[in-house]
DNA sequence: TTGACTTTGACTTTGTTTGACTTTTGAATT
DNA sequence: AATTCAAAAGTCAAACAAAGTCAAAGTCAA
């Protein structure tokens, strides 16, 4: 797929470049050849501040892109999860969460691994999608805190 | 049945995939000439986490689902548990079985606590008591497949 | 003949690709 | 210094491509 395509291409630059790096978005979309607002497409759902990413740009001539991979002290990094968690959540949003804290190197792949699992449609499938969500959130804050133990 | 010859073409490419696989809903479901909803139906009853099998899956543009089969060799023990956990669990007897699994060294400090902490009453406090035993033993019971994956 | 399991298809949700149009900005020209 | 222009990047909605959901209808064994 494209899009996944792009995003390698990106990922495979900001490790050449130290988890920094600047790109035009037209120079890009060229060399790829693809429409520039695909790489505004998977920028936007790809490179994410959720994911721990930093996005700026600029227009005009010149312009560019600058992607910034951010990474920060665990606990702090938990505690800044934790507060971040409402009273519901969804199954999408809490794999969105584990896979920064993953991709950051905060948690194992088996923490992960349990963390998704117990917090899962599947093993909340008994409540009500509602009640899924709410009852998904508590036991998500549960196991950050576990985490920082 | 059409389900089980669907069932036994996805358990023969796993066997030659090695146990995981991605296959697409639609392109399958016209290789064999069904409806596209028979393939999920066939996955969500014969490839359940209950079963041992982990389904993860993509919608749009390039979306596929992953069929990963877990073997129960090297995880005996924790079968053996997983098969001895009812429909319904207090956090008591929860903590019974983590200690018996951490004392036999069978998981980290770290899983026991993520686990212990999904599956306290006060994680769970948004629900009645029985609802609590009940969705604690679904959510344990996938953790405890997490932790063979 | 009831109840569990299957089969089907209509409809929903999620994710991707494209292109037309808008906004911003630096630089060249008055 | 103000104006204009072209070169960026941004925005948005339509078209397309998957998978998910659900309920109605069918099947079959107890």
């Amino acid at each position: 797929m494209l899009a996944d395509t792009i995003a390698k291409i990106i990922e495979e630059m900001l490790d050449d470049a130290g988890g920094a790096l600047e790109l035009q978005r037209n120079e890009m979309a060229n060399r790829i050849g693809c429409v520039p607002s695909q790489i505004s497409y998977v920028i936007t759902s790809r490179f994410t501040p959720e994911k721990g990413y930093i996005i700026e740009s600029r227009r005009g001539g010149g312009g560019c892109i600058k992607i910034v991979r951010k990474q920060m002290q665990s606990d702090e990094y938990l505690m800044h999860f934790f507060y971040a968690i409402g009273d519901s959540i969804s199954e999408r949003e809490v794999l969105a969460y584990l896979n920064n804290l993953y991709g950051n190197e905060l948690i194992s792949k088996k923490s992960y691994d349990i963390i998704a699992s117990a917090t899962s449609n599947s093993a909340l499938s008994n409540l009500s999608p509602e009640a899924r969500d709410i009852v998904r959130a508590k036991i998500f804050k549960h196991t950050i805190l576990a985490l920082m133990k």
